[in-house]
DNA sequence: GTGAAAGCGCTAACAT
DNA sequence: ATGTTAGCGCTTTCAC
């Protein structure tokens, strides 16, 4: 099975290959004629151009990259089935970059990774997207790049977020209008930017509810299980016991649910557990998770579809857009219960 | 910044650019002496060969393709993980695939996706590592390709297992061990290879315990979450109950805790239920899961190295490699319940 | 052991 | 609206 090429489609339409890669690329003047005799010999033919070619003669690589913390699970298959979408339709593969955000090789690695690559592009995911130091090498190397999520104030480069900060103030009032006044707080991974909104969202619907702030109901968590176990058990061995507690994720919520099975607490009745980003385990555990759901899979897409536009360098209409993230109650939250 | 090529090391180094490709390829006939040579020039100018006309010239693209079922999750970022650390090092790109299994267009899709993008090897995942027309479509194109996981009887072709029997086999040996009679099994879904193997080594290690098989003790399930809880609603409401569960997977024996909670039937002690995979939510649910891991990470590694030796045309030692799973007891299961 | 020439399959730049 | 020429940065072939 020889390899068709350019060379033979020219041949049979009869035009110059030029005018064949004109046709290929939707150049602009080409009669409909030869557009018509062209597609017609690509059809016969059965030509698919070589993308490698295509990629050294106009030096693209059509390769974007997806850059995630090896960790995170759920976010990622998401992130990636949204990237990729977009990504196969404008004709890009993706490549995949998890990576350690932690390690000191970061830069280092993704230097090589990128270089012997020949990156078009990269989508950044968090905690990258707030790394600056990542963010001026990026620049400097000029490779095009787009944030999801991650801190607002860096919106000088394109990015693209949800509300989290809306969306946990959401979630707390709701936890209010249910009659909680005991609700307390299992902040996420400081290295996130979201766990810094997702706080703020909690402080000000407390506040504006006049609930007084009491400092050992606000725990430091880092988005993983243990973190949500061992945070709940300090909060379900206070002496004035939470009523309700508010995860930052899912998998820390997913933790205080077994401490508080553990304890022979029953949720909801004794305890209401919220999390936040709907991961899998939040409907598979029981009870299922009130949580918040975030648009992960569009927002990848939506970010993939900038980045494009950029590498293309087409004139992009809003370089900062948010997605609007979604309460989702189910079984694991209920109004307070009368206390003594 | 304009761009280091060959020929700017090979008038460095004072060779010709022969030379210095065949120094990159690490190619015989070069003096140790032009070999530093090179190697120095290559590092003052901090030399990258640019991937896609390496590519271009060779006839190769360097790139893999990672092809698996959109939904199963945990599974897949080990598996990438694995695929992605051996791709990378030895100068290969991952091209995720996750396609849907059951689509019509499958072939279709793939093909299109494969030729434009010029894979040079192919790594399956269950179920597409037994989709023997799928198979024949990469003989046919000489698209070389790895499985992972699936159907035994398909050796012929180079893959990497687990054992999914013997795993079962053990899994129900230590039920058995537990005092467990009235064991019932929840069947994977059917297009997975193994499904069948787990069933087996559940119908072996019963019967070499003289257990007799009883049929309403083994359900259909589809490797999800439903559809455990709705294999469990069944098997929990037999007049004669079963005192353990093992499902072939995790998402449905998660499926099952929740009946089982709802039905306030206490596991460990009521009932035991058991799953397979090791998926992180048999960590996270309360009670967490006796399980099977599986070295998936591994395998993938595994399967990646010898895809790449047979797309460099190098001898593989061993074609078919078998992995050896393990079982892991966490607090789901317990001593049977005496019974009436 | 090394190099010169040709060419992989496409696009860019400049004709016409 | 179309074609010509050159060249992307590497490897292959074959010569020495």
């Amino acid at each position: 099975m020889k390899k068709i090429t350019i060379n033979d489609v020219a041949k049979y339409a009869g035009v110059s290959k030029k005018t064949i890669s004109r046709v290929l690329n939707s150049e602009p003047n080409v009669s409909q004629d030869t557009k018509t005799k062209v597609h017609h010999a690509i059809k016969v033919l059965g030509y698919q151009p070589n993308p490698q070619a295509r990629a050294l003669a106009s030096n693209q690589s059509l390769l974007i990259g997806l850059l995630y913390a090896s960790q995170s699970n759920s976010f990622v298959s998401k992130i990636q089935v949204g990237a990729l979408k977009r990504c196969k339709n404008d004709g890009y593969n993706l490549i995949i970059y998890p990576e350690d955000h932690e390690s000191d090789l970061l830069l280092e690695n993704l230097e090589k990774g990128l270089i012997n690559t020949n990156l078009d592009g990269l989508i950044l995911t968090p905690p990258f997207s707030d790394m600056k130091p990542l963010l001026s090498f990026l620049e400097t190397r000029q490779i095009p790049f787009v944030r999801v999520g991650g801190d607002q104030s860096l919106n000088q480069h394109p990015s693209v977020y949800s509300n989290d900060k809306e969306a946990s103030y959401e979630m707390c009032r709701y936890l209010i209008s249910l009659g909680h006044q005991r609700i307390a707080f299992i902040m996420g991974h400081p290295d996130h930017a979201a766990s810094k909104q997702r706080l703020l969202g909690y402080q000000q619907a407390l506040d504006e509810a006049s609930i007084k702030p009491i400092d050992d109901y606000i725990q430091q968590g880092f988005f993983t299980f243990e973190s949500g176990e061992h945070c709940a058990r300090k909060l379900l061995t206070l002496s004035r016991r939470p009523t309700a507690i508010f995860a930052s994720n899912d998998y820390m919520a997913t933790g205080i649910v077994k401490v508080a099975a553990q304890m022979n607490l029953f949720i909801p009745n004794d305890l209401t557990v919220t999390g936040f980003d709907n991961a899998p385990a939040s409907r598979y555990i029981w009870p299922s998770l009130t949580t918040i759901k975030q648009p992960i899979t569009e927002m990848a897409f939506e970010a993939a579809r900038i980045l494009i536009r950029i590498i293309r360098q087409k004139p992009i209409e809003n370089p900062n857009i948010i997605f609007k993230d979604e309460l989702i109650v189910r079984e694991s939250s209920a109004p307070a219960p009368k206390l003594d």
